[in-house]
DNA sequence: TCTGGGGTCCTAGGACCC
DNA sequence: TCTGGGGTCCTAGGACCC
């Protein structure tokens, strides 16, 4: 049986999570503002016609919002994130073959559910009406043989009326449907963004249908492998498969911009380890641990007269750890070297990779050497290291690692006072 | 004056190995 | 001092998503 995808959206999440609790902003052209109240992060089906664009900073709005009366709340993540799994739980009852794709967006597999219906448009109007019933949130749904077109015909469902929120692109006709597919703007496919847009205009590919008519082999030479995935994937055959169960996270982010802008050091350090305390919570949530740390602080790019400064350290731990105060000290020894006075700093934040399941190839080595080291020899397992994979991976293996190289060799030289040779001459193997 | 905070994947190029 | 082809790993950067 092919695949069948339906894409389930609320419409404007957060303002409609809002309207749940307060109805009385039903119909009132509102937005959700992101931190420090800076920019636009939702908007209301009003102000959208307005022509306000997703991310239009708060200040640049305000003789529209006086004009026709916006309302602008703060964001409330915490009620977002209730929301966003209730909805997840009316979802589960009609297929457990469900990815939750991002707070306000499920893909459902429903090939197999689809017998009980009469048709495809039934059951998007089932899944429409239970949501509304259990949650107060209005949602769209989008059908087709690939999640590609899946997102387009739920994008259809939003834009055009006579869809009533339920569209399904693979009943219709294929004249239906590419008439659909050069009405609508080939930026408007999930995969492509603003850049890409530009060259395909460039080369006269303006609309979905246009893309639809590119050779996929081609589209991989001019833009890679994806492009030639999202093609085959607007052709009704399906590359991207459903992920029911979530891949591990790479890397966990803390990040704000400040309300006004700091230059000194003690300020940085301030809100950098809030970021590190933050970040170490949600570690410890997922049980995890880190191995390397990344601090980052810049000035406000949109101050194009200021002095720009920007920059990145990245600090090993000489063992994985998710421990605030070790994560911290790190973070603020890592601030220390890439802080530099007199600039005006807009953010800051940290960065913790992750520890993955899957080894890496040093990773792995380096617990080989653990172990052998503690039954034959330390150095007769680098030794080993050395001959199979070369001087350079045992070197990585070190560095890379949870160890340092000091440590390494005073582990060896613990087990053998006679191994006198230095760590760069280990010899090579040919 | 005021411009979010998360994430992912892919590629290219350099270093290094055999 | 000159020389090849195939491979892996790492990093930075670009593009995308919500």
């Amino acid at each position: 049986m092919n695949p069948l995808f339906a894409l389930v959206d609320v419409n404007n999440f957060y303002v409609s999570c809002e309207r749940v609790f307060q109805p009385k902003l039903e119909e009132v052209p509102m937005v959700v503002l992101s931190n420090n109240d800076g920019c636009a992060v939702a908007r209301s089906a009003e102000v959208k016609a307005l022509g306000v664009k997703m991310g239009t900073p708060w200040f640049q709005m305000q003789d529209l919002a006086r004009k026709h009366g916006i309302q602008a709340y703060s964001s409330n993540y915490t009620l977002y994130g209730d929301m966003s799994s209730r909805v997840v739980q009316v979802l589960k009852a009609f297929t457990p073959n469900l990815e939750v794709y991002s707070i306000d967006e499920s893909f459902l597999q429903i090939e197999t559910v689809l017998k009980q219906y009469q048709d495809t448009i039934e059951l998007g109007k089932k899944i429409k009406q239970q949501v509304k019933d259990t949650t107060g949130l209005p949602v769209c749904v989008g059908i087709g043989a690939s999640k590609t077109l899946a997102k387009l015909a739920n994008h259809l469902a939003k834009k055009h009326k006579q869809f009533a929120g339920v569209c399904d692109v693979n009943a219709m006709t294929k004249p239906e449907l590419y008439q659909w597919m050069s009405e609508t703007q080939v930026g408007e496919v999930w995969g492509i963004g603003r850049q890409i847009a530009k060259k395909l205009k460039a080369q006269n590919i303006h609309s979905v249908f246009d893309l639809l008519q590119a050779s996929p082999q081609g589209m991989r030479q001019q833009f890679g492998v994806v492009m030639e995935r999202l093609c085959y994937e607007l052709r009704g055959t399906s590359c991207l498969e459903l992920e029911e169960v979530a891949p591990a996270k790479q890397q966990i982010i803390a990040s704000r911009s400040f309300g006004k802008l700091v230059t000194s050091q003690a300020e940085l350090a301030q809100s950098v380890a809030t970021h590190v305390a933050r970040a170490a919570e949600k570690l410890r949530a997922q049980n995890s641990t880190t191995g390397a740390l990344i601090v980052f602080i810049q000035t406000n790019p949109f101050k194009q007269y200021e002095p720009q400064y920007h920059q990145s350290i990245t600090i090993p731990l000489p063992d994985p750890s998710d421990n605030t105060l070790t994560l911290t000290n790190a973070a603020l020894a890592g601030l220390k070297q890439i802080y530099k006075p007199n600039f005006r700093y807009k953010k800051a934040g940290v960065i913790l990779n992750l520890i993955s399941d899957k080894p890496t190839m040093q990773q792995s080595l380096f617990e080989d050497v653990e172990t052998k080291g503690k039954s034959v020899h330390l150095m007769k397992a680098m030794d080993s290291i050395n001959t199979r994979f070369g001087n350079a991976v045992l070197r990585s293996a070190a560095a890379g690692t949870n160890s340092t190289k000091q440590e390494w060799q005073m582990r060896a030289g613990n087990k053998s006072p006679n191994y006198t040779t230095q760590w760069d001459e280990l010899p090579v193997a040919r």
